[in-house]
DNA sequence: CATGAATGAGGCTTCATTCAT
DNA sequence: CATGAATGAAGCCTCATTCAT
């Protein structure tokens, strides 16, 4: 048979096979003949859907990405303010090592700035909601005094730094590469333990915590 | 021979518009065109030192990427451990803040991969180099008791990891985007300040070494 | 069997969708799914009825616009060669008024010539049976001094040029055009003028025969 | 040799070849390698001197068809007015006669409207001022009583329709089609012959003229 | 050495045609 | 019968590469 009517599935096929070769290639690079391909249909099929190559980044990042992100920001719940920033690193961790995650980083980071209204709708819509949420739990927890005072803006940034890069690294560098032989677990567990402590108060507060040494 | 002339001036001018050109657009939409405007030369000019599109980009990185590098790994000299690494960052960052840093960190992110063989190159030559140099601070730190004990590989990636997506992000990402308003002087305190809190030993160093976990 | 089901409505409105789709954008330029939409039915419903774009081409000549002039062509009936002409004129003028006068001699006059059969077809069946009737009344208005003695088949030619270059100027030529400010009515009445004058006898017909120059 | 220099040569070689494929093939039927080959270059040396195909088709009305225009329109100069019209007449077929008469014609006729401002441009430039010279000519005539009375306007479309269909039928359609078998010669005859006497007084007026008989 | 006109392979895009439903 | 999703050949256009000057 030449094709099996799946009207709805199409055109996300599509776009989940050239967020892969757009994150493999880049935007210039990436060939319509591969995505095609991978999404089991023929270069003509993708112009059903989608008038250009451009107009196909653009919905990769409008309806894969950006929804893809708003849904590990909803976690941090209850505990201290160190617990939920723990939850939102593993959280974040899982959603990204699964597939795609270090796909839609190099995009991001590498291919969106060519794109103003798309990176302005990105940034606008997904990065500063979400980092909204993560400094009001960083500024509750330094009122608390369960987290070193500094500019909760300054240390969302340092933390996704730190939580993104390892993401890249450990999905899609060669394998050779930097933080060498650890596990998933491994790295997850070491960004937790270096970002906890970087936000830990430095002295024990007057009175309560800290006293578990 | 892969070029000629390599002492004179052309050569070096071509790379030094590649680069820039690379980075902006990738390897794929990289033009050659662009770059030899640049370069104050003709496309065909190009073709007199580098053979092909590839063969200019090996060069880059062979000739500005590695030794760039090279340049900013001998520094940690003396003092206690946190003030070699705040020095190591300090100087990182004023190396790369200048012109062509997150220039070099797009392209290794993004396009490296695809030529295992300068990947190879890279991460053996000019990574791994560093990373041991980074290691030996931290685990002399742990020694002395100035450093908080964890796997100093690790450790070597995770402060890599702030400093090198800190400098993609505040010279290259959307301007109204994450960090936001925050000087370049501001963002390397921040990082400063972060990457020590996360290094430094949880108990004052005043008393013994701490137990480990 | 070129088409099936002739006598039903659904191939008519196909070409006459056709015909002006094809008139507006010359074969080439034809989009199907401009005729099928224009038609009202679906892309793929046109081949059930035509083999291909230049069948569906050829019966649009076929049975559009050979009946078409066939129509205009049965009415110079009596009175004085003059009147016969002018009756001609007057018809055909308000037959090509009609919607896709121009259309089928921009068709004819721009496409025609790349089908050689389909050429000969339409100029042996359709123009020169009409140029034989309006010659031998030309010829008949000779015989009796009504009409300026000159080669008959030339002087066809030189009022069809006439009626057919204003029928496409009135109908389709940018308005701020040519004979600009004209009314239809104006125009055939100046065509009238023209034609007439232009076939009468240089002396006036009361006396004999005009002596041929 | 691969290609030899003639610079200034080659945007006009390639117009040159553009005209005639265009004018064969209309706009969208026309194929870029075709005016390539023609013009003894290949697809992508088109692209040195012109944007786009589009681009191209507009160079062509502005370099070739406009200047080619203006040329024939200086030559009534003295005599009768009837003299001037045959001169007129006869200079335009002989310059059509050459080269790409017919194709000029059919690109005007026939493409031209889809280009509004192209149209715009050539009709203002090119038509109207040649309009206007045989205008005056005709009302001086008329004034002298060497021409009928008739909208001067009106007229000057008549004349032109039957220069240029026939220059369109005699060189570009079916040769076994209208005005059969003719000679170039003897059509711009018929032509001339049918359009003066169309255009004479119809009376001998008052005195002078006509007296010939 | 340097230039830039010329080339043509290769990618994007369109659209006539097919065919499962 | 009718549909319209799917196909892929073919055309436009780009740009790395070549080479006469």
């Amino acid at each position: 048979p030449r094709w099996r009517r799946l009207p709805e599935e199409r055109p996300k096929q599509i776009l989940l096979s050239a967020i892969d070769v757009f994150a493999e290639h880049g935007i210039a690079g990436a060939k319509l003949e591969e995505i095609a391909v991978r999404a089991g249909v023929s270069k003509g099929t993708i112009y059903l859907y989608f008038n250009s190559k451009e107009e196909l980044f653009r919905e990769v990042v409008r309806q894969l990405l950006a929804p893809s992100i708003a849904e590990f920001e909803r976690l941090m719940a209850d505990g201290t303010s160190l617990d939920q920033v723990e939850r939102y690193l593993r959280n974040a961790w899982a959603h990204l090592a699964h597939s795609r995650g270090a796909a839609w980083l190099r995009l991001v980071t590498l291919e969106l700035h060519k794109y103003p209204d798309l990176a302005a709708f990105y940034f606008e819509e997904v990065i500063s909601k979400s980092n909204r949420a993560l400094s009001e739990v960083l500024q509750r927890g330094m009122d608390r005094g369960e987290v070193r005072r500094a500019d909760p803006a300054a240390t969302v940034s340092m933390i996704k730094s730190v939580l993104l890069m390892q993401v890249m690294w450990t999905q899609s560098v060669h394998p050779a590469a930097l933080s060498a032989h650890f596990s998933t677990e491994q790295v997850i567990d070491q960004i937790v333990e270096f970002v906890l402590q970087a936000i830990r108060p430095t002295a024990p507060p007057a009175g309560a915590h800290q006293v578990s040494r």
